[in-house]
DNA sequence: CAGACATATGTCAAGAGTGACATAACGAGA
DNA sequence: TCTCGTTATGTCACTCTTGACATATGTCTG
């Protein structure tokens, strides 16, 4: 079994899917941790049949094609169930941003803090749609938030995970762009004063 | 070319380096946000030096097998440059753990809380090991620090984004934890009661 | 002297993921 | 009527990445 294949398992765990809606969650709150399109979604789905993990019908609709609506057999959720508490492979993390950075000391100031700039915006952005989430889950779902056995938790708790990880993204971006800006002006005082 | 083109080239633009060395490189500082083995490495520095953007030298050496030394050149320098202010494409960030942290409604509460305890010390190991790299690089290197122009900065600035990502991770992995253990104990306080 | 380990460079098959191509039904608007 | 957008499902070629296989030199330890 592939990781994409328990990421559509723990979306069909909480309602029965077409492979055309897994690829629009695959874009929403799962795909900010893990995406896919739908090219790889369907022959996916294929498979997790074919091991017994997911079987489809043939739904009739007549405003619009007909679609095949996944579910998750027992099989699938036993699997789903026992692979959420095996320790998670290590991956490495690769981040194109970093990466930059790291040869930012070659690059002209003014690019460079404008980059870090649009960056930090992006992030700030991201964590303010975020945060518009977490507010209405904490007003709608209440007390479910601390029930771990409910999959509103579950969804609340990856919410939390986007929080801190833009927070700290954009706070760094900032950081970083600061430290650039700020050594421009010093240099700019430096040579304003040398004439 | 491709990001792993660049990130080589952006460690040969700090000092001339054999296939094995980058591969060293790619585990640490650098790998932590970029990583490669030997095994693409070899090929594409072979792509670099066919684009120009690097040239080896053999240098023979008598207590080990020869080695390749590979130099960035004037144009790799400027690809480089430019490369390293355009804005980054925007990759899927995937993160196992959280997609596990979505399924983890279905798991036991026990099995769950040691997975996310056992993620917290990893993170927190992590951590702890880029804070003594933090301490050591503000103490030796000092002033370099606020200069964005040196390499010094930009290994700080990478570094800065570790301790960030690490930081929040340990942070989420304890919360979870918590969230966990908490309804255990409350459930298990119920039980209790009712006996 | 055998085996393990570090240095050093390479190839290759297979899997994961992307982007383009392909098809088809239906609704809305020009 | 034509085209565009949405829903809906699929394939294919290509790239990136991994893990295994392959080879060679020299040191150190049992």
């Amino acid at each position: 079994m592939t990781t994409l294949g328990y990421a559509i398992l723990g979306l069909l765990a909480q309602e029965a899917l077409s492979g055309y809606d897994l690829t629009q969650r695959m874009r929403g709150r799962v795909g900010n941790f893990w995406s896919a399109r739908h090219s790889q979604i369907y022959p996916e789905l294929a498979r997790l049949e074919e091991d017994g993990y997911a079987t489809h019908r043939v739904v009739e609709q007549q405003e619009r094609p007909d679609k095949k609506v996944y579910e998750i057999t027992p099989d699938g959720l036993e699997a789903l169930k026992v692979w959420a508490t095996k320790p998670p492979s290590p991956r490495p993390t690769r981040e194109e941003l970093v990466l930059k950075a790291y040869s930012i000391w070659l690059a002209e100031p003014e690019k460079a803090a404008r980059m870090f700039r649009d960056e930090e915006l992006r992030h700030e952005e991201q964590l303010a749609s975020y945060e518009e989430t977490r507010a209405w889950m904490e007003g709608e779902w209440g007390e479910d938030l601390a029930r771990p056995e409910t999959s509103r938790f579950a969804s609340y708790a990856t919410l939390r995970r986007g929080i801190i990880y833009e927070k700290g993204y954009a706070e760094w971006c900032r950081w970083v762009a600061e430290s650039v800006e700020r050594a421009s002006e010093l240099a700019g005082e430096r040579e304003k004063k040398s004439r």
